[in-house]
DNA sequence: TATGAATGAGTCTTCATTCAT
DNA sequence: GATGAATGAAGACTCATTCAT
């Protein structure tokens, strides 16, 4: 019976996988996941391409995982927001933004993430797994707080749950991919109201939020 | 304003440039910008590797020209759906879709004109020349049609239509990119409804449009 | 109408090709397939690796050249010597001998020829297209031969020539790669009769051939 | 003579070489010895790379080990037929056939046992310590069994048995590489006799049995 | 003007081997 | 006595780009 589920051996080698992860997140988060080549990445951490290999069986495993963490990360801060007993009105924009923020922190690795090839499956639920997969964890909580919102009248009564999830998710899947990309997004000219990132995002947010609500007659 | 903007040989020389691109925006549409070779793009339109250059400096230059295409190929449609007399609700509604179908018919060209690396900028309206490039005129297409709808009190009053723009452009994104980088999507699990492409885009901009709707209290 | 089916362009072309077959050919000869890399090849001949695939391919193409160019020559020379008049017997044994000679000149090279992995056919003459093959012609030279001696009375008249050509080859195969893998091969023993390499490939040549003469009861 | 020719744990030792051995034969018959790598063998039987060199100073000496042990395998065979009681023709035809058969068996090893590039003699059976080799003894098996023949009058009075059973093994060696190398060998067009590999063999073996054959008057 | 030839740098990956532990 | 870690060299192959012709 391993008390310990690691051996002294077995944690540096973790630690060796995690330094490398963490060297391959940089390059990945900058340039993608075609930018990342398994002999810079060698080179950023003094290592020869050979004893890459010796942690990952190709690069097409280290880049998933590097895909599946992030959509850990994502999952884990959503989840914190969704199991608050705040209001449910913050709840749900907390939540979105929530969403939002973790991806802007880390823009290029959230845009990768996406751009997957092998698999590279979005919030689709009916794919085999798609429940158990980080991602699909992280959609069945949005799905779930929009049913709240349903159940308690906050949002329109012929709103199907999943539906919307898909299209707030898209929504906040394209704010995400523009402050990706466009590294001066959401500039405003002058003259005009300018607004930093952080405001706008809580802007957008409350549009998707007002799409959903139901509106006494 | 040049009088003859173009001399017969420069004109020989633009419709080689056209004939060049068109052959790369195939391969570009299909295989996106990675899978976009000059050497293979060369073979397509049996020309030499060379000749390519002698139009287009480097790859770089080619690949943001086709992306700067794009945006015209949606501006033009933008265009002709914003320009019509139909009702407003209609109109609004039309504009919008018509952006996402555009997109999604060339999925990787759509995705490839965002990931700009080199110049890459997004709907920025502050950014020097903006109003002229084919995005910025697009932008303000879109604005034009919020703030027609602030105006005729169809959209709220306090909406601001560079914002709301804004917003709703990135909702439109987030779907486009959905759809070009995830081959199923939107599927939805049996025994919820299942709902095609074409309807999932129509609820999605109904989500944004209800969005900015006014409601009389 | 192209008098000369080369134009000087295409006879540059094909001058390099074949100093790249010959240079590979050495470094085949001495090592076979396996021995024989492209970078190593490239670095003989002055050349970068990309430029050799300018002219092959693909490795594999590069080799099967070799292969097929060596059937070739042994072809050749055996039909020199089954088109002659020369007397049935002797002529029979210069066939035989001839195929050995020829594969004797390069032994590594006729070695590695037999070891093929991508279709290394070897004297099968059911599969599709080996009549026309290097090696299926040179086969069938050998068949002849032996129909011939049939018919003539000289070998066994319940010989068939197919079955016996296959079982003459392989004898003769034998000799040639026992040769190309023994330097020493046929040292014999002092004391005991001293047999050099040309006069050992006339007994074992004799020795096939006595294998299918008809005897008089 | 060593009387303790191994203490304890230099028969633990060898009990650990011929492990390591053994599996790397099951790999070495399946692949050749190119597919044997190093790594891959120490997967096959749990160990680490590095603890194979403790036991094998290089792959050289490991494969050179599996070749002539393979030999030795041909070896027991053979002598095993030799020494039967069987009238003389029939165990001369299955001494041949037997050899044949045994490398037919282990294609890939047989073949590799000859394609030596270290220090891979055939029968050449001048060389110091050739007639206590493996491969030499079996040599002497064959020469033997002719000097038999020619003594009681099968075979040609004139017949040197050391020639004469170089003669013979270059054959076998033909016929046995053949089949190693080409799967479908000896496929015979339809229209014709199609002869299955065990009765090709038996053919061959009668081919070469004649051509030593004496013949009366 | 257009091109065939050539290249240097880069891609992922595998190998036999060594060494400190 | 055994091993996990690491490496340097090499494998085939592709790319964007240049230059003499």
């Amino acid at each position: 019976m391993t008390v310990a589920t690691s051996s002294p051996a077995e944690r540096r080698r973790n630690k060796i996988r995690a330094r490398i992860l963490s060297a391959a997140e940089t390059v990945f988060a900058r340039e993608g996941a075609e930018g990342l080549s398994i002999r810079r990445l060698a080179e950023n951490i003094d290592y020869s391409p050979a004893a890459i290999y010796k942690y990952f069986s190709s690069k097409d495993e280290l880049v998933d995982e590097l895909k599946e963490s992030f959509f850990e990360l994502i999952l884990e801060n959503v989840h914190r927001i969704a199991d608050t007993s705040t209001p449910f009105a913050d709840r749900a924009r907390d939540c979105l933004s929530t969403y939002i923020r973790v991806a802007v922190a880390k823009p290029h690795h959230y845009a990768a993430a996406f751009a997957g090839e092998s698999g590279g499956t979005g919030p689709v639920d009916n794919e085999p797994g798609f429940d158990q997969s980080k991602k699909g964890r992280a959609f069945n909580v949005l799905r779930g707080m929009i049913a709240e919102g349903v159940e308690i009248g906050a949002f329109r009564s012929d709103l199907d749950p999943s539906l919307a999830a898909k299209s707030a998710w898209a929504s906040m899947h394209g704010l995400a991919m523009m402050i990706a990309h466009i590294p001066t997004y959401p500039a405003l000219k002058d003259g005009q109201k300018t607004m930093a990132r952080e405001a706008f995002i809580d802007f957008h947010v409350d549009q998707v939020v007002r799409g959903m609500e139901a509106h006494d007659e």
